[in-house]
DNA sequence: TTCGTAACCGAACAGGTTGTTCGGAATCGG
DNA sequence: CCGATTCCGAACAACCTGTTCGGTTACGAA
């Protein structure tokens, strides 16, 4: 482990509350002081260890490597990176709760969608699609759909399973995709 | 017109000086008292009209109608309110950008996607889907790739004209929604 | 174990924002 | 023209933020 115990402790008390401060009134109704008593921790203690409250929502980001690209497999199934996203949301269905909800403040969703798009569009190039401003709406939709299902099931509109959002995902954007993509 | 002169200049002044404010700051950073500096409002004033900043915002959605749903038309195409909803934020350009972007804060965006979402459901009904988990889940997919879509060109993303914007939409998903459409 | 150092505490502070109150002035509609 | 409504604007308490600083505590290296 790198640092002093009690560094790790501080940023680790901070991180935990945000996420169970987040989860009982939103983000924004959150304020620094509740951050403060909530972790239990010396005002210009925070102050060294973050400049505000976006702050230690992003040094979470951390946590929610699972949207990092999976070294892309076999050419043969689109979108790979769905189901294992997916399942790896509801294990951590907290935090994902907390920091990609509607009340969790836009700025994790904004960041996890422009990760996914890089995803989407890398994966569409590799799989034989032509670069053009098309092709960035066609990721700019499929993105969307996504993140559309992910909202859905973080603020309760669904109990899907992670395999039937999978499968709906890929129902409502395959047919559409397929249709850019050369022959296999 | 209904009421006061005075009630009417006032509220006026102070919606209009929001969507400046936001334009030139981002939602978030606009503060009262900003917004009665810039209005030229008294700050008691404000409060007899609006409870808040948000209070001002949502009350714009009246200027939004167009998000309001056109009497189906003939069941001949679907996603009949796409183009025309298009063009008439392309027209709103100031408005929608500084109510609808990423600096507008989420509220309105969230209005709008129920309204939208609403609209799809009752369209895919109409032509012949059958009500079910798995068609909510599909209505998600469609309101998220035209929410991503709109907010891609209000925050500047691309350039692409409505009708662009419209093809990319329905290439995307029409084929997926067809899938679940009876044979016409 | 010892010891120097780094981290923490917590109170206090200035600056800013919010929402309310109230008497007096200005403006409206009839 | 006049009564009623609205507006003004200053003042206020309450809250939140971000910083400072002297004193205390906990760490880990030797």
């Amino acid at each position: 482990m790198s640092g002093d115990r009690r560094v790790r402790r501080t940023r680790r008390m901070i991180r935990e509350a945000l996420v169970a401060l987040i989860l009982e009134k939103g983000y924004e109704a959150v304020t620094v002081t509740d951050l403060i008593a909530r972790a239990d921790v010396g005002r210009s203690t925070f102050y060294a260890h973050f400049t505000d409250k976006q702050d230690v929502l992003l040094s979470n980001l951390d946590e929610l490597a699972f949207l990092r690209p999976a070294p892309a497999g076999g050419p043969g199934r689109l979108f790979a990176f769905s189901l294992p996203m997916l399942e790896h949301v509801r294990e951590q269905e907290r935090l994902v709760r907390a920091l990609l909800g509607r009340r969790g403040g836009g700025p994790v969703h904004a960041h996890g969608e422009r990760l996914i798009a890089d995803l989407v569009r890398d994966e569409l190039l590799a799989a034989g699609a032509r670069a053009s401003a098309a092709l960035d709406l066609l990721v700019v939709c499929v993105v969307g759909a996504f993140m559309g299902l992910l909202r859905a099931w973080v603020d309760g509109e669904t109990t899907a399973s992670p395999a039937e959002l999978d499968a709906a995902f890929r129902a409502a954007v395959e047919p559409g995709v397929r249709a850019v993509l050369p022959r296999p």
